[in-house]
DNA sequence: GACCTGCTGCGGTATG
């Protein structure tokens, strides 16, 4: 029986033509949530119609009066982690409500939102709410927030893959963990018994997260036994997902601990679509580079691609890189100008929308971009991506590739373009990991204490909480499960009494306690605290605007305080006179000069993934055998014969060391193939364990395949092999301790912590606290606690957070006891390898002040050695890198 | 103040 709800949205359906609808037959039951057939739906959020709709069909049954029908409250609550994707959702909710006469209002609440808007929401609330994780603790935040939550349905999270895995995520668990109890204890007897969660997965393409169904007839099942929000009804908690390693967590985390596993739903989609990759592979490859990271050789061959595509979006894997790229192709393809833009995260906002909005009007031809471009709206004319340099990890290049192909069985195509030989090998590793489903997973981050002080005081600002309730809702998240009391407390006197060592300081004392309430009296504490909700940090940027006025968008200090008045740069595609700095501002005017710096920003550093890693190693094993079945590896033949010829191609149960001595001195080559980071700990770990052997001191040079370790000294490496405890995992903690500067490392992650946690005010909106002070304060903090409070909290977190994310301890420790496993091949070479040269290119970069370029040097090694690759011409490098390596073991 | 190739993301001041 079709009810009335459904008749009008089967109607709405009808009315909008939708014939390319995948599970056309399927709409039959407008209960429906959770299929990708809405993929196809024309605003291109199928996913938003697909629990939208349903929500609004029961509406309609439950309330045949909907047409005039006020005040309903706030219905349904829609978290994102992107401002611009609740405008986008926000204009096709509120289309559908308008044809369907549903008066709703549809609103969001961002940063964006004007205050006047803001207000007004306080007022009166709208029926759905698309907001940040941010504002929803800044709702938080409100006096007698429960209010805007008390007829609150279904609450979903989008995106929930990028959010989980980081701080946001555990914000948005602490959030969920407060509307789950206001629901408990509302008067309209929420509870969360029902709440399922989607976790859509994306579709072979990866383009849009996408709620379906990998087996059709049990998610027709699951879809029977939905029921739907009620008038007395419970708590619906949704998240949308991509597809990621780990999706059965992932919902764990979102409804928490206390959610009743066989509640839990999982709807996914079976919508094979299809997606190429091709690798470009160059055409003389005995004369591509062994070293680089830029790629510009291929230029030619990606400008060919570009020629015969619609759209294309270059995706690079640095800001830096995506200004380079910009302005080789302006330099040797001049009709490009006009039809070529540019998208990174440090270009003015302003610029980027005009960007997005030209791609949607099939304005440009092509657009070169970072990972700013990766996630949100879809740009439904783009039909090819190129993925210049390694993605480093399975899901990114998914997420990239998605971006073509927007059409209802449209191939995606995706080029890779490798920027140096090796390289080429990882499109091989990537093709696999595709085909044989392989993702990353996200693993939930535990115990942020920074995050719940944050949150602590946040309650506090608002109503106020009482010790014991809280306690017993926080642990109910997947982030808090293990948060013992004694910690809690410890946050709890943190927050009212300064802990141990703060308590003369009246700054740290915000909450007071008045009859069991915890609860900030200070209008200032609590406006300064409303001022820095959040967990994203950064570091302090120079603005670069016209004389004229006009923002292009900012760049580092470091590369600002290189130039000269008078001096030009290129940045935002232009070229630029640098004029003068003032305020933290950099003016600039148009120059007309042909060469100029290109700036470069220190942003996070991405390892190859575990799971890309692992692929290639398989690759790898591949190539040891002689396996040749992948056009990347035929074309790498000549590299691997070399690198046979010279030393060795290591087997999977084989690990490769390679000797090597020349006039800089003694060089140990290793490796293990398990990205930068781990191979940084290692390489520390190795040498201070040869230095127990014999007293040495190294100098260390790594990149995602190996690592370097070079010395004056002979040092007797067939004598420590034979130690058994060379690779072990004993001590492994003690000797990462003596091996590398654990305190440095935590005195830095410490620095955001401190941030988060509200230890340190950044400052008022426009007139922030410069870095050196906040830096400085921490700093001061950091010590005062590591001194007298070594128990504390937050600077034991800043240790397993350096621990966990700057030397990836757990993959460490697992490539350690793999390689204890491994027969270990030690060679003497003669001459670099292929496998070795561009490790020690990563050395001579930064190895001594130099007024050579790196290209030169480069060349100069090549001959040197006679290797018979020789980077090309491609290291415009603007920054002379110049810094003594690590030195003193 | 370290990173040396290195991404993304969010907030926001107050009165009659």
């Amino acid at each position: 029986m079709i009810t009335p709800g459904q008749k009008v949205i089967q109607q709405w359906y009808k009315q909008k033509n939708w014939h390319q609808f995948p599970f056309q037959k399927e709409m039959e039951t407008v209960y429906l949530a959770g299929f990708s057939g809405l993929l196809n739906a024309p605003t291109g959020s199928g996913k938003t119609f697909a629990l939208f709709l349903p929500f609004l069909a029961d509406f309609i049954n439950k309330h045949p009066d909907y047409k005039t029908r006020q005040n309903n409250g706030l219905q349904m609550l829609w978290i994102t982690p992107l401002r611009a994707l609740t405008n986008d959702i926000r204009k096709a909710m509120q289309e559908v409500c308008d044809d369907l006469q549903i008066p709703w209002k549809i609103a969001t609440r961002t940063g964006d939102t004007p205050a006047a808007e803001k207000a007004a929401l306080k007022k009166k609330l709208p029926e759905v709410l698309l907001t940040t994780p941010e504002s929803l603790h800044l709702m938080l935040a409100q006096k007698e927030y429960p209010k805007i939550f008390q007829s609150l349905q279904v609450l979903v999270v989008d995106e929930w893959h990028e959010l989980l895995g980081t701080k946001r995520g555990v914000q948005v668990e602490l959030g969920l963990s407060r509307l789950k109890a206001l629901g408990a204890v509302g008067g309209e007897q929420f509870s969360v018994g029902s709440s399922q969660v989607a976790v859509g997965r994306q579709s072979a393409v990866g383009s849009r997260q996408l709620a379906d169904s990998n087996d059709y007839e049990k998610s027709q099942l699951e879809t029977a036994n939905w029921k739907l929000p009620t008038e007395n009804c419970q708590l619906k908690i949704w998240g949308i997902s991509a597809t990621i390693g780990n999706l059965e967590q992932a919902a764990e985390v979102l409804l928490g601990t206390d959610f009743p596993p066989d509640k839990i739903k999982m709807v996914r989609a079976n919508v094979d679509k299809k997606l190429v990759i091709e690798s470009i592979i160059p055409e003389n490859i005995e004369n591509y580079s062994w070293a680089g990271h830029i790629g510009l050789k291929l230029l030619p061959q990606v400008m060919e691609i570009v020629a015969k595509s619609k759209t294309t979006l270059i995706f690079t894997n640095t800001r830096s890189q995506s200004e380079i790229w910009y302005h080789a192709i302006l330099d040797n393809y001049p009709e490009y100008a006009g039809i070529m833009a540019m998208h990174h995260g440090s270009l003015d906002n302003e610029l980027r929308n005009w960007v997005e909005q030209a791609l949607h009007a099939e304005a440009l031809k092509v657009v070169v971009c970072t990972s700013s471009l990766d996630l949100g709206v879809d740009f439904r004319p783009v039909d090819t991506v190129i993925q210049v340099g390694s993605p480093k990890g399975v899901a990114r290049f998914m997420q990239r590739a998605g971006r073509s192909g927007h059409h209802p069985g449209a191939v995606s195509k995706a080029y890779f373009v490798p920027t140096h030989s090796l390289e080429l090998l990882e499109g091989a590793a990537l093709k696999q990991a595709i085909k044989q489903g392989i993702f990353e997973s996200r693993d939930p981050m535990l115990l942020a204490m920074d995050v719940l002080i944050q949150y602590m005081v946040t309650l506090a600002v608002s109503d106020g909480f009482r010790a014991d309730e809280l306690y017993n809702e926080v642990i109910t998240t997947y982030a808090f499960a293990d948060l013992r009391r004694n910690e809690y407390n410890q946050l709890l006197d943190f927050i009212t009494n300064g802990g141990k060592t703060l308590a003369q300081y009246d700054e740290f004392l915000k909450v007071e306690v008045e009859n069991g309430l915890f609860k900030v009296f200070s209008r200032r504490v609590a406006m300064r605290h409303r001022l820095s909700i959040g967990t994203i940090t950064s570091e302090m940027s120079i603005r670069v605007k016209w004389l004229s006025g006009g923002s292009l968008g900012t760049v580092e200090e470091s590369f600002i305080s290189k130039l000269k008045p008078g001096n030009t740069f290129w940045f935002a595609g232009r070229s630029l006179e640098f004029v003068r700095i003032k305020e933290m501002t950099a003016y600039v005017k148009k120059s007309n000069a042909k060469k100029g710096m290109i700036p470069s920003w220190n942003g996070g550093r991405m390892p190859l993934s575990s799971q890309l890693s692992a692929v290639f190693r398989d690759k790898l094993d591949e190539v040891a055998h002689g396996i040749e079945k992948d056009i990347e590896v035929i074309a790498l033949k000549p590299l691997f014969n070399l690198q046979q010829e010279l030393s060795h191609l290591p087997q999977s149960h084989e690990f490769l060391i390679e000797s090597f001595k020349s006039r800089e001195g003694h060089h140990l080559l290793f490796y293990p193939f398990e990205g930068r980071l781990v191979h940084e700990g290692m390489a520390s770990l190795l040498a201070y364990r040869i230095s127990r052997v014999r007293p040495a001191s190294f100098s260390i040079a790594m990149n995602d395949y190996g690592f370097e370790l070079l010395t004056d000294e002979d040092v007797p490496i067939e004598q420590v092999l034979e130690d058994a405890d060379f690779f072990s995992i004993d001590n492994l903690l003690e000797d990462i301790q003596h091996s590398l500067n654990a305190n440095e490392m935590a005195r830095r992650r410490f620095r955001d912590i401190a941030h988060i946690g509200g230890l340190v005010f950044t400052g008022y909106p426009g007139q922030q606290v410069k870095n050196k002070h906040l830096q400085a304060s921490s700093s001061l903090l950091f010590d005062v606690f590591s001194e007298y409070e070594p128990d504390n909290l937050l600077v034991r977190q800043a240790y397993n957070e350096a621990l966990a994310f700057q030397l990836e301890e757990f993959r460490l420790r697992a490539a350690l006891q793999r390689i204890a496993k491994q027969n270990i091949i030690l060679k003497v070479i003669e001459r670099p390898t292929p496998f070795a040269f561009p490790i020690m290119v990563d050395s001579l970069g930064r190895e001594r002040l130099t007024t050579e370029s790196l290209e030169d040097r480069i060349a100069k090694m090549a001959r040197q050695y006679g290797a018979e690759g020789v980077a090309g011409n491609e290291n415009k490098k603007v920054r002379k890198v110049g810094v003594t390596r690590k030195k003193g073991f």
